[in-house]
RNA sequence: GGGCGAUUAGCUCAGUGGGAGAGCGCUUCCUUCACACGGAAGAGGUCGCAGGUUCAAUCCCUGCAUCGCCUACCA
């Protein structure tokens, strides 16, 4: 006896559920499935994180992917995992020990990273969990993290080849710094935002004898505090106004240094002044034009926002935006503030903690990215990789076409160590000891301000003269590069001794990789890369990576490099990138707005089923998604609605053959062969649209046939010989209905696991899980039991129409006729007469008589049918002429264009024959139904005379 | 500045070179024995504006407007 709950409740059956799969090894590739091997591997989300609607969309459609394959009968991999995520993780950390008030650099490097580790293990898993909730069917055995030691073999595996074929490389120059995070970042890594400043003008006097009106040179800035490192004013070499003083001398203010006038082709004559102040080491621009005039760098900003020792006594120690008011203040006292003004300008933010970022002049290590990255175009190029949707295509290659190298070193403790040494003891190939060359600059400021050391260059032997020892530096440096000029020993494994001399003094690089290195290798590390595994040979490449664009070119794009590199052959096939979800306002949602709608509270209030279907119904290609709570609601009662028809259908389980269906088709009825026809329709149009990535057209296809038509329509057509019919007749249905309630679930399991498995269990097999069933396909079609059944819901929907339009009350029986224009629609009708009459309260119909002559009549016309209903006493019959003629004049208006088309030669000679027809059709049916209508007019006329 | 996309029913959004669609909301009727998280019948749109191509444009082209996103620059 099969026993249904009154009404569907998730929160008693999901986690059950997922218990149970994940216990019987569901999740894991089934080592006898016959189809091709199909990975995902999920884009690993930050440890830090905790689960957002872009997640849950994203693990949704990776999720719909791999249930639907694993029942199609493929050898499916989804393999999951999560992101180390460097800055964002060690700021988390840092966060923590600033409330008991405890500095990193106190705890010293490898206490901090033990704490990190430590918070991993109690923090980390949470958005596992939460992947969980939503019904993910990841195959947990083969978890990965990207810092552990799997993965950190394979990033230093790649690192070293890179390093030996000279991909990797040191250099010297301007990057992104946040003065907050303490590290360099890499372009990507920069927001841009509007924001407020001053535009201050600043008076640059020319070194007399003064050969210009006023003395001097006005030069703008939003940053005046910048101008300690001036070396340079450009101005264009056409602008008349400077013609006569380029080559000329400067006195920088408040610096007593002079600098000269130069001209180069990239300032604006136009703007501000024309006359531009060039400080190459805190400006992208500025620094391009220094290296074109071989102009000098001078630091006078240090890693820690402040100014360095360069930027002279007077200001060096100062926070950055403290000094730029004292300078503005001290220019001011002096004269040379010609003004300010507000200035509305874009200025760049770290992406993970939002301070202001500065350009400084820093040795890092960049990737040569020019010959991964044209590899990477040529792939996309030749359909090696599809991008789904294919708009993406131009964006990606005009990012490609500009990329610049890819600065990887971080300056912070958690990630991947760069594995470079040098050794202090080793003489240098001309013999001279590298003594004071090796490390050349150490961010230890207190020491170095007490010191009078210059903020660059020389600092290790600096203080090495101070008396300090190798340990005692090393220790007390907050940030330390090796220097260009020293030899680098790169290798995979940990190096304790100099290989060459056998030092013990060696010193390893002390920065880590950008986080989005290892996220690079992510599709070939996880499946055991290096390492030649049996995951790696049947999974590689994988064969779809679900994504978001915001990621597309931090992620996606260095996925595809390193994969062809690494791997020789691109990382997946397609690349189905969605939407991005953003609240009912179409805001990104985002902490600081407050307008972040949590997955999870929806899972708990609507159940993840509805929440995933709603994700699916809303993932249409190509547009962001503006998620609204009301969709949820209705899909909610979509399940509700599915959950009653198979409550309605277990009510009969006793004449239930439990038989296969096929090879008994002739003993089912119209309708039953009709809404096995649509079954086979809508399961065609759903592999279809899964395999094209149309999620939300897959979903409304299941949701239109569920709903629609066999519960509105098929479940209504066997009520009556569920009541009435005879035992064969009754099991005949039973046994359809059975059979389709079973196809529908499993048309509806990869978007809603819960609800399906818990009807297939209760239903149908007690001990299998319908995720191993087969996924229904090339289901037979009655094409002619289609066409019939269409007869027929026309005829109940016209007489119904008519019942409402007239108001006939619903318990009043009433009698209808039906005329039709051919004898074999007329059978349909006749054989199904039964039915006909159920569905519409008719007492009687006449199929082929014209009633009309008995009594008046009104008359609807559908289709190939028309009509009657005797109409005495059943009307407002005012209300009903006003609606007539108005819809009579609607029609007119129709006949007239109609009539003018298809008195256009041009149309009738050019357009398809098809189409001529139908148009002709058209218009015949519109004179019918005119004639109809004056006739129901003229009737109607007559019964009010009467009355 | 460059690029991309959007503009369709009250709201959220599909869609197509030849009949304007869905969900929610709304109106009317129905507590009929799967389901009121329901059923039946309806109302509601000059498919952003202006041109062009075509026998035919909501769809293709051009321009404009509004909104959004990406990207570069902003001394």
């Amino acid at each position: 006896m099969i026993e249904l709950k009154k009404t569907y409740s998730p929160e008693d059956i999901e986690d059950k559920w997922y218990v149970f799969w994940e216990q019987n090894g569901y999740f894991k590739p089934n080592p006898n499935a016959t189809k091709a091997p199909f990975c995902i591997v999920i884009p690993p989300p930050n440890v830090t994180g905790s689960l957002h609607m872009g997640h849950a969309l994203n693990a949704t459609i990776q999720d719909i992917l791999t249930r639907w394959k694993r029942m199609s009968g493929h050898k499916v991999l989804w393999l999951p995992g999560t992101d180390h995520a460097g800055i964002a993780t060690q700021n988390v950390v840092e966060r923590e020990l600033s409330k008991e008030g405890i500095d990193r650099h106190k705890l010293g490097r490898e206490t901090f990273i033990e704490r990190v580790w430590k918070w991993k293990a109690e923090y980390g898993g949470k958005i596992i969990h939460q992947l969980k909730k939503i019904g993910a069917s990841c195959d947990w055995s083969r978890e990965r993290f990207t810092l552990d030691e799997g993965l950190s073999a394979a990033v230093r595996e790649v690192f070293v080849r890179l390093f030996e074929e000279g991909l990797v490389y040191r250099d010297n120059r301007l990057i992104n710094w946040c003065p907050r995070c303490h590290t360099a970042l890499s372009d990507l890594e920069v927001e841009y935002e509007e924001i407020e400043g001053k535009l201050y003008s600043i008076k640059y006097p020319l070194t007399p004898p003064v050969r210009i009106e006023g003395g001097y040179i006005t030069v703008a800035t939003t940053r005046p505090e910048t101008m300690l490192g001036d070396t340079a004013v450009a101005v264009h070499p056409e602008d008349e106004r400077y013609k006569d003083i380029i080559g000329k001398n400067l006195d920088l203010p408040l610096t007593g240094r002079k600098i000269p006038v130069i001209a180069d082709a990239a300032v604006d004559p136009a703007f501000g002044t024309g006359a531009v102040k060039v400080t190459p080491a805190h400006d992208f621009n500025d620094e391009a034009i220094g290296k074109r005039h071989k102009l000098k760098s001078i630091s006078v900003i240090s890693e820690d926002g402040r100014m360095s020792a360069e930027a002279g006594e007077r200001y060096s120690g100062l926070d950055r935006y403290i000094c730029r008011k004292k300078i503005v203040e001290d220019l001011r006292e002096l004269d040379l503030l010609e003004g300010d003004k507000k200035y509305l300008h874009s200025v760049g933010h770290c992406y993970r903690c939002k301070t202001i970022i500065e350009p400084l002049l820093t040795i890092q290590w960049y990737v040569k990215i020019e010959s991964l990255a044209s590899e990477a175009v040529r792939a996309v190029q030749d359909k090696t990789i599809r991008l789904i949707p294919d708009s993406w295509e131009n964006n990606y290659f005009a990012w490609m076409r500009d990329i610049k190298d890819w600065c990887i070193s971080r300056q912070i403790w958690w990630g991947h160590q760069i594995p470079v040494w040098c050794c202090p003891d080793c003489k240098g190939e001309d013999g001279t000891p590298p003594q004071g060359e090796i490390i050349e600059h150490i961010f230890f400021e207190p020491v170095m301000l007490r010191a009078g050391i210059k903020a660059t260059g020389g600092i290790y032997s600096e203080l090495k003269k101070l008396g300090m020892s190798h340990e005692e530096i090393i220790r007390n440096s907050k940030i330390i590069r090796i220097s260009k000029k020293v030899k680098p020993i790169c290798q995979r494994e940990e190096l304790t001794e100099c290989p060459k001399c056998g030092s013990k003094n060696i010193i390893r690089d002390p920065d880590v990789l950008d986080t989005w290195f290892s996220s690079a290798l992510w599709p070939f590390s996880t499946l055991g890369w290096p390492q030649e595994t049996e995951d790696l040979k049947t999974f590689y490449p994988t064969g779809v990576l679900v994504t978001g664009f915001d990621i597309l070119f931090f992620w996606v794009a260095r996925m595809i490099m390193m994969g062809l590199k690494v791997m020789k052959d691109a990382p997946f096939r397609d690349v189905y990138i969605h939407a991005l979800v953003r609240d009912s306002k179409g805001h990104k949602m985002s902490k600081s707005k407050g307008n972040v709608i949590d997955p999870l509270v929806m899972i708990d209030k609507y159940g993840a089923d509805a929440f995933r279907f709603t994700l699916a119904a809303f993932a249409a290609q190509g547009r962001d998604v503006r998620f609204s709570e009301d969709r949820v609601e209705g899909y909610r009662h979509f399940i509700n609605k599915l959950w009653n028809a198979a409550k309605f259908i277990v009510n009969n389980e006793e004449l239930w053959a439990k038989q296969p269906l096929h090879g008994h088709d002739k003993d089912l009825d119209l309708p039953g062969r009709w809404i096995l026809s649509r079954l086979a329709f809508t399961a065609e149009e759903v592999n279809r649209n899964l395999g094209n990535y149309r999620f939300n057209d897959a979903a409304n296809s299941i949701y239109q046939f569920v709903w629609h038509e066999f519960c509105d329509w098929y479940i209504e057509f066997t009520k009556p010989v569920l009541y009435h019919g005879s035992s064969e007749e009754k099991a005949a249905v039973i046994n359809c209905l059975f059979f389709v309630l079973e196809k529908i679930i499993q048309l509806l399991h990869p978007f809603m696991p819960y609800v399906t498995e818990e009807l297939w269990n209760t239903v149908f097999e007690q001990s299998k899980s319908i995720m191993i069933s087969q996924y229904p396909v090339d289901l037979p079609k009655y094409p002619d039991a289609e066409e019939q059944m269409d007869y027929i819901i026309s005829a109940i929907t016209g007489i119904r129409s008519i019942r409402g339009e007239l108001n006939i009350a619903p318990s009043l029986e009433m009698r209808a006729g039906i005329k039709t224009a051919s004898k074999e629609v007329e059978d349909v009708m006749k054989n199904n007469l039964t039915a006909i009459m159920k569905l519409t309260r008719c007492k009687e119909i006449n199929i082929g008589a014209d009633i009309r002559k008995e009594k008046g009549s009104a008359v609807s016309v559908r289709d190939k049918m028309e009509i009657y209903i005797p109409i005495e006493g059943l009307l407002d019959i005012k209300s009903e002429v006003e609606r007539l003629q108005k819809e009579k004049s609607k029609i007119d208006d129709s006949i007239a264009t109609l009539n003018k088309k298809l008195l256009n030669e041009d149309f009738l000679k050019n357009a398809p024959r098809v189409v001529v027809e139908k148009e002709k059709a058209k218009f015949d049916d519109f004179v019918h139904k005119k004639e109809k209508i004056e006739e129901n007019i003229k009737l109607l006329k007559t019964v009010s005379s009467k009355q």
